[in-house]
DNA sequence: TATGAATGAGAGTTCATTCAT
DNA sequence: GATGAATGAACTCTCATTCAT
């Protein structure tokens, strides 16, 4: 994407928030295939179709930009809404996040975001809470409560670690028959699975 | 590890096959945390203790040597013998080699490894390979054949995506308590997991 | 010469065309005097006061700024209009070219450049290419058609290789009293040969 | 040419002085086509067959190589003997050195070794008195003396000259039809040649 | 004597960044 | 606000050389 594409709005000469959104996106794609030294802010700038220096105008340096890619990735694992719960929306939505293209903005599923590294350290503090919240949701999800009383929580981030594999050999690695396999393909195991890992508590 | 290291046999300096080892092991260290692009030769070649002239000769280039490492590899999920098979030993097993520091001359889990690109495509095909034959493995593990039939190596895959999916989430990411849960820790869930995964087959 | 010489119209510090006119003139003087591997880089940069990297970015690479010296070196022993012909006039061109300091932004005899290779095929070609030229135009010059018929092609490729030989022994090797010889001295001896090698063609 | 080659006289274990030898030549072959920085010594050690320790063992260094090998080159134009002078004898034998594969030791023309600079001073001086020495020999050869009377001397050294062009274009540039002309091709041209430059003195 | 291990300096190249315009 | 000129540091790689064996 191209920062100066035509706007509906008739003005379209310089639109800074379509720029910085170009960035964002064309960061975001090579942060994630290339992941932090492998990718080059004049490639980014090149993407998103303007010069080197608005990267540094608009997010101050790559850090900045790094940061801003990882705050712009959608929640992993995150239930769209508080909608029903139990294992089996769960294994549903997950199979449905893990194969589905449901990410057209991002070439890569956007969870492997989360494991590219900048060096910062305040960057890597962000990255595991947000992995952390990942498990915890599932917990809730699955109607679970994170009382931290046996061993649930563990359980749930197995399952944020499936989803974390699934998407890594799903896209950089890539091995069949995992990589193409579509949502109905992975719906039947993975009910298997979160029901063995997760069952509905005991209702009394 | 630094190449002149104490022998059994005195104190030795010139010794080719250390050094060269005490570059693998640190080359693999690095690579394994930092990337391909992220690691540096003089790093690698001040944490071995040697100039960085040398991984030129003994490994020609930086490609040269994360090729090296990644021979270096251990099998990932690979069972050491032709043991006893089945359900229980399987998670058993992945509970220990997922939890343990079974490789000490290893900083972090060896499959991590596999997840690093060089940009080599013929790297790539070789990494590809070592986690298709892990889900090979662990499919003959549980006592199915590979024909084809059924969704059982599907399953499998995702067995390895677990895996891989712990090893990055204790290793470079760092959540709790999987990072610290320990092989009994990870011994139940597991076995649930594989169970209801790859159940044994029908004996009639 | 420094990029940011003075200039008419005031001190200018910013000067895309100065800089890459100084690092041209930098790296043909170095090339001409020391060869394509003799010539380092930063040693261009540092003659025309700016730093290394601006050579990739004005010429891309080392090749890049080599082919563009060869291609700033002024024709070899061109006639520099279609001016009078016949030996005679021949002669005091030659002299007046191979003596006098013509160039006066080369330090050496520019013809020099043709003789240092690159290792690029593409060069070689070029530089062959320039000294043959230099053959037919002293053949043109002489009064002489190219029809291939005698020795005349041959007998001025001679002409070439004195013009060459006495470029190379007056710059970087140096024998007196040839290297020293002015333009008067050069007259009568060049007149002699070249009424020897190319005499006027028979006028019927 | 390796060093181990077989010696006709029985033993041929360990040759120093075939070793030195194959050396020279290799390092005489590779300093002509690619220069003193363009030619590396591990390279040449290979050509001969020897590992590259040996390089220092005889020559001590890179320079001390180039030495051996300048003072190895044969004089350039040097008549062989003492015979018959005058133009003609003069004309033939150029036509004979400048064509022919005279030094079947050699892959160049040995001139060429004679516009070959290392950076060493005392080097430098060696190659323009062995170029100046040809021009007092040619000199000679014509029946002059080289009183200083007259432009004698600079019209030898213009031969000189024409003989290193010679040879230059018809090695490294190599232009057509000069690199490929025989020895009875050039014969006629120089012998004209010679007769301008050097014409027999008057005798009285 | 001869080999191979090891070094240090320097090469070209790349990149994030800063500075004028 | 935006561009492009310019910088400095760091990288991989190469090579002549030295040091033990």
């Amino acid at each position: 994407m191209t920062a100066h594409g035509t706007s509906a709005s008739g003005t379209r000469k310089r639109n800074a928030e379509a720029t910085r959104q170009a960035l964002l996106e064309a960061a975001h794609d090579r942060f994630v295939r290339l992941g932090y030294e492998g990718t080059t802010l004049r490639d980014v700038a090149a993407d998103a179709g303007v010069t080197l220096a608005l990267i540094k105008r608009y997010f101050g340096s790559k850090e900045g930009l790094f940061k801003a890619a990882l705050a712009a990735t959608p929640r992993f694992l995150g239930q769209e809404d508080d909608a029903p719960q139990g294992p089996d929306a769960l294994a549903e939505a997950l199979s449905r996040q893990l194969a589905g293209r449901s990410w057209p903005e991002f070439g890569e599923h956007p969870v492997l975001m989360l494991l590219r590294a900048s060096g910062d350290e305040q960057v890597d503090v962000r990255r595991r809470q947000a992995l952390l919240d990942a498990g915890m949701q599932l917990l809730a999800a699955s109607g679970h409560s994170d009382t931290g009383e046996g061993d649930h929580l563990l359980r749930a981030e197995l399952l944020v670690a499936l989803g974390v594999g699934v998407a890594v050999l799903r896209s950089t690695v890539g091995i069949q028959p995992l990589q193409d396999a579509s949502a109905a393909d992975l719906l039947t195991p993975l009910r298997d699975l979160v029901h063995a890992l997760l069952p509905p508590p005991a209702t009394p």
